[in-house]
DNA sequence: AACGTCGCCGCAAACGATTGCACAAAAAAT
DNA sequence: ATTTTTTGTGCAATCGTTTGCGGCGACGTT
């Protein structure tokens, strides 16, 4: 071994024991001698012995690993979820092996493979947004593999899942426009196969449901990309009309808002007098833009942290969530910023 | 086996022929009819085989899996370095192992310990702020194990480093502000014990003196902290005065520019007008900002493919890098936004 | 007919650790 | 003094895969 790394072999050559001997002492198994594992633990520790986590694995079969699949890294909010993630695992001495899909199916497949041939013992998935069969994944539930799906809901009816409660999100955000005053709220969606997106319209149009006004589809415009520029010229096309202009924008995501917010600013709009604006997921540049933005912030620490808790209670066969399924749904913020008050 | 994933001795077994024919069959080894590995390679087809990379792990001691050690998923900067590293890595069919320390050093050396016993074939090191003594990287380095270290420099004489090129950038950056017109240029400097923020302290300087400004000690504010709260206030005392007020700021830091920026403007100046204001390391938001602010771009990404490449060619004995240790110095780009531009 | 060659394949050890079972020696019970 | 129990340890198989070595039958050559 290029490390050198001391075995458990090599402990029981020094000693003139057997390998059983060696390996029982180190785990105080009873039978063995107070001297002989005073002098094994001695030695191992002088050689700074390490069991060897990969022969453990296949021994064992399990590998005390777990697998993270996301879109991207990049993503403030995945990154976030990714940190509270790490943390629950390490606290559990478990590690944390990571691929990120760039919202591909084809990486999603090949990232779960070689995860499964690391034999992973478990798995938390966000999907890609081109995956819109999920038979991978429920090919692997059917055998009873830990699988936790956070942020984005497959369709499986025995999933378990972490979400946030986007619904009420922009029902509040929606809410909070209304009551400033806005009468005419455009939304800016996000992808129609997005269960995520679904829930964020619903909320907008129960929200205007509920405070009076009629929703109008006209004013629901889907953001797909999710790129400022997008956003931009959507907003161009929807405001550039003095009349009968809208006069608030539910964008479902900070960066589409932050394009929106650009271009009410290249004709002129004043934000919050002329236009009120709210976001979703509290992107770090939210706070720092003029005006700050008002955003639905998600926890996606504690998502992260939910996610693998419940993870590691599957693994260990604590619950069996397979059985009664769980849908864990953490609540949403709304952070109230410049951009949307003007009363 | 909970997934009953088909083995090697599945194959074997159902076809009477012994594992070593199978195994052979599969890689095509020569010495295999050519009816055998049909049938071999039919039936793991049929039967969905994929090796157990954990066993493969222990019989070639060698996983495939690198580990990555950062402080902070969170921060932007890292999240994209960690995806240059993973794009690499996925091509390479190697797995990327996470690991963050929170700055702290006892997670870092705990960390380190777990991943050696996963049998990492290398690491990728962005050190703790804690971390002072290397001992933990030398020792191992001594042993020839791969380490590439990233943005932060060890004080470790023949260790394998990628960084960007901090004095550089700055340079360029006040090159920039100079080039405008401008004359009294403040430095909102970083933590005087990080590398990073005496290089660009340095580049600051330089730049000054190379355009015919004498550097005035009392325009350089150290703002440890990095937030925006700091450098609103830092900003305020330099600029309340409209006496001898300077005109052009460079931020070691976006946060810290954003900061500047709201300061700036809650005082009724005007950017690029009457201040001009250049950032560092193009944070997501630096485009979205009114104006958009310039600043020097970090080239995260690429840092962590040429770490990973790196050390993937020192996994695989093509290069001997910590034989003739090599530094890579990356160049930073200065992204010239509406904030500094005023001719 | 005897021998060499070649094609095709199996045996068994190895990677490092665990564990059921057996077994020897020492201690205790009869 | 013999049997039983206890104590401490070793053997060997196992996890899934690879690989050096050797074997065996079929063929071709003299």
């Amino acid at each position: 071994m290029k490390l050198g790394q001391a075995t458990i072999k090599d402990i029981a050559r020094e000693l003139n024991v057997s390998s059983s001997t060696v390996s029982r002492a180190l785990k105080d198994y009873p039978g063995i001698s107070d001297e002989t594992k005073r002098k094994v633990k001695e030695l191992a520790d002088k050689l700074n012995y390490r069991p060897n986590a990969v022969a453990l694995s296949l021994r064992k079969s399990k590998s005390f690993t777990i697998g993270v699949i996301i879109p991207e890294v990049v993503h403030f909010f995945f990154s976030t979820v990714i940190s509270g993630i790490e943390e629950v695992a390490f606290a559990n001495n478990y590690n944390v092996i990571l691929c990120q899909t760039n919202e591909r199916l084809d990486r999603e497949k090949s990232s779960i493979d070689t995860m499964l041939s690391n034999q992973i013992d478990g798995l938390l998935v966000s999907y890609s947004k081109e995956t819109t069969d999920f038979e991978h994944f429920s090919k692997l539930m059917d055998l009873e593999f830990p699988i936790v799906f956070f942020d984005r809901l497959p369709e499986i009816s025995n999933a378990v899942n972490v979400t946030v409660n986007d619904f009420e999100g922009a029902y509040q955000a929606v809410t909070h426009l209304i009551s400033q005053g806005y009468k005419k709220i455009v939304h800016l969606a996000g992808p129609k196969n997005l269960a995520i997106s679904k829930k964020r319209k619903e909320g907008y149009i129960q929200a205007l449901l509920d405070g009076g006004i009629t929703p109008d589809e006209s004013l629901i415009v889907e953001c797909a990309a999710g790129t400022e520029k997008e956003s931009f010229d959507v907003t161009i096309v929807l405001f550039d009309n003095p009349e009968n202009r809208p006069d608030a924008i539910f964008a479902h995501h900070d960066i589409v808002a932050a394009g929106a917010m650009m271009a009410l600013k290249s004709i002129n709009l004043r934000i919050p007098e002329d236009v009120g604006l709210v976001g979703y997921s509290n992107w770090q540049f939210s706070s720092m833009i003029d005006p700050p933005l008002s955003t639905v912030s998600q926890p996606g620490f504690k998502i992260g942290e939910t996610a693998i808790t419940m993870l590691l209670e599957m693994i260990d066969k604590k619950k069996d969530y397979q059985k009664e399924p769980v849908h864990v749904v953490l609540d949403t913020e709304l952070l109230i910023r410049k951009s949307s008050v003007r009363l």
